[in-house]
This record gives structure tokens, sequence and C-alpha cells, in this order.
DNA sequence: AATGATAACAACCGCCTGTGT
DNA sequence: TACACAGGCGGTTGTTATCAT
């Protein structure tokens, strides 16, 4: 096991490790801010880093680059993930681009931290879930998740095409709701769909508890 | 006040993919 | 077409902070 002595002390060969240094990361900073993003084995060099590009890159994206968010995630932004964790899966990089300011390592983190010790529980919400739908399915309904899953699929695809005139008139309506914004890293000519209030308004249609009940109800 | 448990955060590792030659 | 390399991504681990007992 690596201990902190021995990440604080320089590789006697190659790269070093572990915690940056403030002066590390003013280093990295002047340099990006004044040569651009990319070309992290040569940033490395060149800023008088004794850091791997990897790292160069890591520390650049997940902590210094400008227009970060610090601190809890707020529970829109909390929805959001668990929306587009259930579309996508681990798909933390794909997610980090509807929460901007967020990384993928930090959305990856929450998650962990939130949901590892509620797999126990997930179990009773996958059982919840079975039940609505049955009774969906006895009421001669569609169902409600699927039609909640495909509907956000299609807000979210049609947003990234760029071709919102092609949604369906109930798409146009729930991304009336969404508030969109550009994410900072994002190419100008694409839209992402940012659901920062009333995350899910037509998240009414879906009881409460099968959205977050099954999730975060530790007393399950 | 001491100690253990847990959450939050930071960073590394290995694999995969895209790109240039 | 094949290969090498850089960058990106997801998984994992380690450290620190905070809370409960």
């Amino acid at each position: 096991m690596q201990t902190m002595m021995a990440w604080g002390m320089p590789e006697q060969q190659g790269w070093r490790k572990g915690p940056w240094t403030p002066e590390e990361d003013k280093l990295l900073s002047d340099y990006v801010s004044l040569h651009g993003e990319g070309r992290w084995s040569s940033v490395a060099r060149s800023a008088g880093l004794n850091r791997s590009g990897k790292s160069c890159r890591l520390r650049w994206v997940n902590y210094l680059r400008p227009g970060l968010k610090r601190g809890q995630l707020t529970p829109q932004e909390e929805g959001i993930i668990i929306e587009l964790h259930a579309l996508w899966g681990n798909k933390w990089s794909t997610i980090a681009r509807y929460l901007p300011g967020r990384t993928d390592n930090e959305i990856k983190n929450y998650w962990r931290t939130h949901f590892k010790k509620k797999e126990k529980s997930s179990r009773k919400h996958e059982q919840r879930k079975q039940q609505i739908r049955q009774r969906e399915e006895q009421q001669g309904e569609q169902p409600v998740l699927e039609h909640h899953d495909h509907m956000i699929r299609s807000v979210l695809f049609h947003a990234e095409t760029g071709n919102t005139e092609k949604m369906t008139a109930e798409a146009q309506e729930i991304r009336q709701q969404m508030v969109f914004s550009t994410h900072p890293t994002n190419s100008e000519n694409h839209c992402f769909p940012v659901v920062y209030q009333d995350v899910a308004p037509w998240s009414d249609t879906v009881a409460d508890d099968v959205l977050w009940g099954g999730l975060w109800d530790l007393d399950d």
C-alpha cells in the first residue's frame, strides 16, 4: 500500500505521484491558460512539472479547470444523475455533460458514496417498479416508467442532435420544462439540456417513492 | 476526550479508442 | 494495413474530514 509519505516524495525515477502542491497547480494553470488544453505530455515537460501527461490532464479537468462548481450537489443535480444513470448506466462522462461545472469523477464519487450503501434497497426498488408495472398493465395504461424513460431519451437525443423540431408534442412540452444551457466544454453547435429547476415536473406522473424512495430510503 | 465508522474527495491504474505515420 | 502514441474513461484505492458512540 502506498502511503502519504511515499506519495509526497519525488519519484527517484519517472513521474512524481500523489497530491498536487499549490506550486504545481499554479504552474499547470499558468501553462494551460497561456497555451490551451491538449498535448498533455508536452504540458508536463514544458510547464516544468515532473508529472505525467495523464496526471496533468486529470488535475486540470477535475480541479483547476475554470467554471467548476465546488460543494454539494443540489437536489436538482441529484435528480439528473439518477435519471441519466437509469438511462445510461455508468457513463459518467456522458452524464457529466449534462451537469455543467461537475466532473465525471465527482459524479462517480457521488454515486458511489450515495448508492453503494443503498444497493440492498435497490432490490426492493426493483420489486416496487415491478408492482407498478403490473398495476399499470392491469389498468391497461401505458407503463409510466417506460414511457417516462422513453420521453426523456427522446428529449435528450433530439436536443443533442439539434433536431428539436422533430420531437413529438409531448416531448416538446417536456423540453419546455427543462432549462437548457450550453455546456462550457461543448462545441458551439450543440445545446445540452440541463434540468436545473423542477427537475422533473413530469415526474409527478411517477410516484415519488418510485423515483426516489427505493434509492434514498435508508430506513429500508 | 478517544475511538471507530462512514462520507467525501483526490488521485492512480489499466484498458480502450482515435489519430497520425 | 499495421503500429505507436496520446488522450479519455471507468474502476479502484488511499487520505482526510466529520459524525456517532
